[in-house]
RNA sequence: GGGCGGUUAGCUCAGUUGGUAGAGCACCGGCUUUACACGCCGGUUGUCACAGGUUCGAGUCCUGUACCGCCCACCA
């Protein structure tokens, strides 16, 4: 055990935290106990991707997560803290198919089986690569849970979830038109598209008359509605009013107009889709196109009729006021479009490239089309204008490729019902955003959800369940895989799998066993907390609630926490072009993994960016520098026969400097638990380091010290190492859910407690560990403000006399002689009676009361408590310089006396403040004159 | 266009219910004080973005302005 006391010189973390991570887990430190009588508590971590690795999102959103779980496990909870991987469709698959690029082939050529097992494989060789960087960081995750989004049980739930949903009518298959990312050749939700401000043009093209409204053109594109369960509700007054207006003008359509001859001038940023055009739109109220409604223009290029609609969407104050309508291949468009009973025209296809019917420009890539016409348009002398123009534009959030609109047949959700009762349950605050601003964004959005598409046409995910027969057109969507059609032909199932967030959005509960009633989902279900990013709000944590009060019975998680995002140390975005990415695995190597806690937590502010700077990092692998430092402090005063950790004694029979301690740890204790309470893990942090760095180190150490020396008295020094013990025993537990590792490396050597309920064995006994250790807890008894003043008093004194000594350039060394003026009786008293300490920690032969002041030369003459009055002797030191360090003084204190005067004097303070904080200005006020007049006595003393 | 956040010491940020402006880093000076130089002791540094208002009193509450940042959005 001796050897156990042997600390090194320093800490150095990689020789110790495997060893402990691995002893945490073999031990079952972090497993739950559904039979535990504890009370539960329980997260499900947000699963990374299986082919990741750890970023410094991740290292924030499981270091804050885990400080709660340790916090919690130390307070006597069953913890669940579940963890697992997703299988990240888009991303995986768009990664392993870079590889098969980099060896000249691609997954067609592999096949859809063989190409999923590729990517198979793969994740099971990455995923070793995350999980084993969770563990360095230190995660307290139950590993015995794991889960992946797409084993077995997790793809049951899904399918139970998306039959369910289609059977109520809450999932429909529909032809509409979607984002469409050409490069990944699938669809993509909403929040998969990014928008990016770009600079662009707006090209005016003239249209020119062609003649009066034909028919609507009955050919060409599938009718919108064909496939759909049902569709999107079209806008209904728009709609009217477009038709009559269409109505009215017709009649008028025999009259020439002015207006028609000429054609009308369309602005548009995509000549491209032009080819694709069905109509050209105005506002009904547009006087200047008022004639044109219900006539018909002439598509240059391509020379269609198109018709001149009016519809309400139309901005007349924006371009010319007329806008050419593409149904096929933009948003607005397509809903004019049903509005009008307009046909889809596809001109360019799910390549990117034009299509047949874009005549000439078949073949042609989307962009080197838009310069083609652009150049035909101008020979033809139809391109009237090009002004530049920034807008936004979609992009494939995967791979940046420009988001091209496309009418597809997909699967869609019909989300306006799932999300009333997810709004309602932040609402009526059963599930609590913090901080709790995030609600607001929250309700924003899903106030105005729209429809998501969960189809995706990739081969790396969960498989859409629905079967078509060919012979009958019979759909069957079943949770199992049906083996024939009721006609007795053979099935095709669906090739498209879900978005990924489909399965993630399951999480908290298919990974608890859901649709089973297992033990675990009536016992963790719901999750205390979810603590996540905010760039996933949407994606994830507003699709589980959804899915979460659907299908489980109840929200997900209590409480969502909403980490902020880690820029660098200037406050810029982290990127890898930018060069200032901070990699988490190379800092932990350097400084290791309690260090870089500790350094995200205390910069963990709610709501605010976290800025990581080096010097922070640094700053705190110095302060876990410093713990492991008085710990070797603590051991090697330990008597070598000391086997058991003796109870603290109670504070009556102690001294001071105890009594001091034991009420700031206990004080500690109620404010970082306090802090954690309130999910302010800065807060927790900062006191932390201030405490053991400043107050338990800084001046504890340095006041027992005298205690612990051999000449001492034996009981007094029994009692001081016991004090000792009991302090730095509740420091490393308080400490522990910040900086795991050194905790309980220190925490170990430690002889172990006498008392059996603070040993922390994990579940089977058979291990010691501070994981499981009780969390210290505030303790009333230990309470004194008496030993506060004293200690107050005392470290006055002493910083004033260093002070002194460091302006007069006194070494240390140099034992002193003091006197000490103004001191009232009682604090004489205390003075006096703690002189040892005094004399120790100022470096003083000796100090006295004095009532004036002794013009020695070899002695600091005066010390006025609370006054820092330092005065230099006359030939001693620098004149100029104490002059005019007193100057300044004497002007700030002027200053300041001017504002207090004024406080005073003003009788409505006197008045309605708090009779307390107006005796503290009385007293503050006259001690700051006393302090004047003292300072101006000894100016004009040195003054010549 | 809508929403949210920021503007406090050279840098990065704290500042609880309004009551004498703080931390870390940086900087300056001094230290072989037997846990720690990844250390010890001491020190310097602020019109709290700007303009009004409420109040005895505002970094803190209200209104407006400026600048920076983020998110959302179907303006061709």
């Amino acid at each position: 055990m001796s050897d156990m006391r042997e600390l090194s010189k320093g800490f150095d973390h990689a020789s110790v935290d495997p060893k402990w991570y691995e002893f945490w887990e073999s031990s079952g430190a972090f497993k739950a106990d559904p039979e535990s009588s504890r009370p539960p508590f329980s997260m499900v971590l947000p699963p990374p991707n299986v082919t990741g690795v750890l970023h410094i999102g991740h290292a924030l959103n499981q270091t804050l997560p885990d400080i709660v779980c340790r916090w919690k496990r130390m307070t006597g909870h069953d913890v669940l803290w579940l963890p697992g991987t997703d299988h990240a469709g888009i991303a995986t698959q768009n990664v392993v198919e870079k590889q098969l690029a980099d060896e000249g082939t691609d997954r067609h050529a592999l096949g859809r089986e063989a190409f999923v097992e590729r990517v198979r494989a793969w994740s099971r060789q990455s995923h070793g690569t995350i999980t084993s960087q969770m563990r360095t960081l230190g995660s307290s995750v139950d590993w015995s849970r794991e889960r992946f989004t797409l084993d077995d049980d997790l793809s049951r739930a899904v399918r139970r979830v998306f039959v369910t949903l289609y059977d109520e009518g809450l999932i429909y298959r529909g032809k509409y038109i979607v984002n469409w990312c050409t490069r990944c050749r699938t669809a993509l939700s909403d929040l998969e598209v990014v928008h990016e401000e770009q600079a662009g043009r707006l090209y005016h093209v003239r249209y020119p008359a062609a003649g009066s409204v034909a028919d609507p053109p009955a050919e060409g594109a599938a009718d919108p509605q064909a496939e759909g369960v049902a569709g999107p509700p079209a806008g209904s007054g728009a709609d009217a009013a477009g038709v009559a207006d269409v109505a009215e003008s017709g009649g008028a359509a025999g009259r020439p107009d002015a207006a028609a001859g000429r054609g009308v001038t369309v602005a548009t940023t995509r000549p491209e889709t032009m080819l694709g055009d069905t109509a050209v739109a105005v506002h009904p109220d547009d006087d200047r196109y008022r004639g044109l409604v219900g006539r018909t223009l002439r598509l240059p290029l391509v020379g269609r009729e198109l018709p001149v609609v009016a519809d309400e969407f139309v901005d007349a104050k924006f371009g010319t006021g007329a806008v050419k309508v593409t149904p096929a291949h933009d948003p607005n468009d397509f809903e004019m479009g049903r509005r009008h009973d307009l046909s889809q025209v596809v001109v360019i296809g799910e390549d990117g490239l034009m299509t047949a019917e874009a005549g000439p420009f078949a073949g042609q890539d989307r962009f080197a089309a838009r310069e083609a016409i652009v150049e035909r348009l101008e020979a033809e002398g139809l391109l009237e204008r090009v002004e530049d123009h920034r807008h936004s534009v979609g992009h494939c959030s995967r791979c940046h490729t420009v988001v091209e609109p496309l009418v597809s047949t997909q699967w869609f959700v019909r989300i306006k019902p799932l999300a009333g009762p997810a709004i309602a349950a932040v609402k009526d605050g059963h599930t609590r955003f913090v901080p709790e601003n995030w609600a607001r964004t929250y309700f924003e959005w899903m106030n105005n959800i729209h429809d998501w598409c969960i189809s995706r046409q990739l081969w790396w995910g969960h498989r859409v369940p629905a079967w078509y027969c060919d012979q009958c057109g019979n759909v069957i969507v079943d949770e199992d895989t049906p083996a024939a059609c009721r006609c007795g032909a053979a099935l095709r199932q669906d090739t498209d799998v879900l978005d990924t967030w489909f399965s993630s959005g399951l999480w908290p509960f298919s990974t608890m066993g859901w649709p089973d009633a297992t033990d675990d989902l009536a016992r963790y279900y719901p999750t205390s907390v979810m603590i996540t990013g905010l760039d996933i709000i949407f994606f994830w944590v507003a699709r589980m609630m959804m899915l979460g009060l659907k299908f489980a019975g109840d929200v997900p998680f209590m409480v969502v926490y909403i980490t902020s995002l880690v820029r660098d140390a200037h406050g810029r975005k982290m990127s890898k072009s930018k060069g200032n990415v901070v990699n988490p695995l190379q800092v932990m190597e350097d400084i290791g993994a309690d260090a870089f806690r500790f350094t995200l937590a205390a910069l963990a502010s709610p709501g605010m960016d976290i800025s990581l700077s080096e010097g922070r990092l640094r700053g705190y692998r110095q302060f876990v520098n410093k713990i492991w430092n008085v710990s070797r402090f603590v051991l090697m005063n330990l008597p070598p026969t000391l086997t058991e950790r003796p109870p603290v004694p109670p504070p009556d029979g102690l001294a001071t400097i105890h009594r001091w301690v034991l009420h700031r740890v206990s004080e500690l204790a109620a404010d970082v638990t306090r802090a954690l309470e309130g999910y302010r893990f800065d807060v927790a942090a900062d006191r932390l380091y201030h405490f053991i760095w400043h107050e338990y180190a800084d001046w504890y150490v340095e006041l027992v010290k005298p205690h612990l020396r051999d000449e001492a008295d034996d009981g007094d020094r029994q009692r001081a190492i016991a004090v000792l013990l009991g302090v730095h025993d509740r420091v490393l537990r308080l400490a522990h859910p910040f900086m795991p590792f050194v905790t309980e490396e220190l925490w170990q050597t430690l002889p172990a407690p006498a008392d059996a309920a603070e040993d922390g064995r994990t579940p089977d006994g058979e291990a010691r560990t501070i994981t499981r250790a009780p969390w210290p807890r505030p303790e009333p008894a230990w309470t004194d403000d008496q030993a506060v003043s004293v200690l107050t008093l005392l470290q006055e004194v002493i910083t004033a006399v260093r002070t002194v000594r460091a302006e007069l350039g006194v070494p240390p060394s140099r034992r002193l002689r003091l006197g000490i003026e103004h001191a009232d009786p009682d604090e004489r008293a205390v003075l006096d009676g703690h002189g040892d300490y005094v004399r120790r920690l100022a470096g003083l032969e000796a100090f006295e009361f004095v009532a004036s002041v002794p013009a020695d030369p070899d002695t600091v003459r005066r010390l006025v408590r609370r006054m820092r009055l330092h005065l230099p002797l006359a030939g001693v030191i620098d004149r100029a310089k104490e002059t005019g360090r007193l100057r300044r003084e004497i002007d700030k204190l002027s200053k300041q006396l001017g504002s207090l005067e004024g406080k005073l004097d003003n009788p409505r303070f006197r008045e309605r403040a708090d009779p307390d904080v107006v005796a503290e200005t009385e007293a503050r006020h006259s001690a700051a004159r006393r302090r004047r007049d003292q300072l101006d006595e000894v100016l004009k003393e040195l003054s010549p």
